[in-house]
DNA sequence: CGCATGTCAGCTACACTGACATTG
DNA sequence: CCAATGTCAGTGGAGCTGACATGC
């Protein structure tokens, strides 16, 4: 990934520029930092999802939810993941439709490998002092944009 | 774009978290106001950059620098905006490697489409009190992010 | 039967890489 | 000659759509 110089990026005044901004910024960051463990941001993200799901185990419909996609693509996602011995696909003994996902022993080291670099770098930022104050907004912007998609016209 | 449950993304704990939840939300808002009015959120942001650009004009490598891609990929996503009359290539007269990129018209007249509709959204979260917390927040962190990129290994 | 889950094949969008022409 | 700019052809990864098999 070309690593760009967003400090001039300017949509408009308002809040979206600062998200679109931001946006930008957080991805370039989750791409280096996944990159360097040899996993896709996108990628990794499943890995996260699965890993927090209760019990450690999800579904591959329930993560495509989670992440916004399509359980067509998810299939293709789990099955590169699966490749690569970082998740494991098992037969839901209580419906036979359903798939238990989980992480293999190398995917949680995988991805405990990917948390730690990434909390290194969050530390690395010297914020820990706001983090408070920085983590309420983004948690109150999180949910007021949950609840209020924009429409489609 | 399937629109998902993201309530429950849930990587880890820290500032990422929150950052990478808001990354989705972010993306799956810009993309259902861009699709409505027919564009990509990736070939908006560069009508987007162009028009706040010194003058209304940019180059293609400008472009590409600000938003982390590839002047090949430039050159692509400039034929497809040029293809749909959004925007200009004109050739620079004071150098003759330059390319200069304007907007049309028609190009103007969509960017201020989505933005308009971007801001009616933003109004719509109702937290315009408390914008100058949140937007000073957001720069505060773009700036620290920017500063501080992650490290290769 | 109708609904839910997951997979698969085919397709399409898109950005990247590397080589190249042109100009400063 | 060397650096910068932009383009082009070729490649590849990734996700989506729609049809399908299976089980509730």
């Amino acid at each position: 990934m070309a690593t760009g110089d967003t400090s001039r990026l300017d949509l408009d005044e308002g809040l979206l520029t600062r998200l679109a901004r931001l946006d930008l910024l957080v991805g370039q960051a989750l791409d280096t930092v996944t990159a360097a463990a040899g996993v896709a941001t996108a990628d990794y993200m499943v890995l996260g999802v699965v890993r927090r799901s209760p019990g450690g185990r999800s579904s591959p419909t329930a993560i495509s939810e989670v992440l916004g996609r399509t359980t067509g693509g998810m299939t293709l996602a789990l099955d590169r993941l699966e490749g690569a011995g970082w998740v494991r696909r098992l037969p839901d003994p209580a419906d036979g439709r359903r798939v238990v996902v989980e992480l293999t022993s190398a995917g949680l080291t995988l991805a405990r490998q990917v948390n730690d670099a990434l909390h290194r770098w969050e530390r690395s930022l010297g914020i820990a002092d706001d983090s408070r104050r920085i983590t309420g907004v983004l948690d109150e912007l999180a949910d007021v944009l949950a609840a209020h998609p924009p429409d489609e016209h």
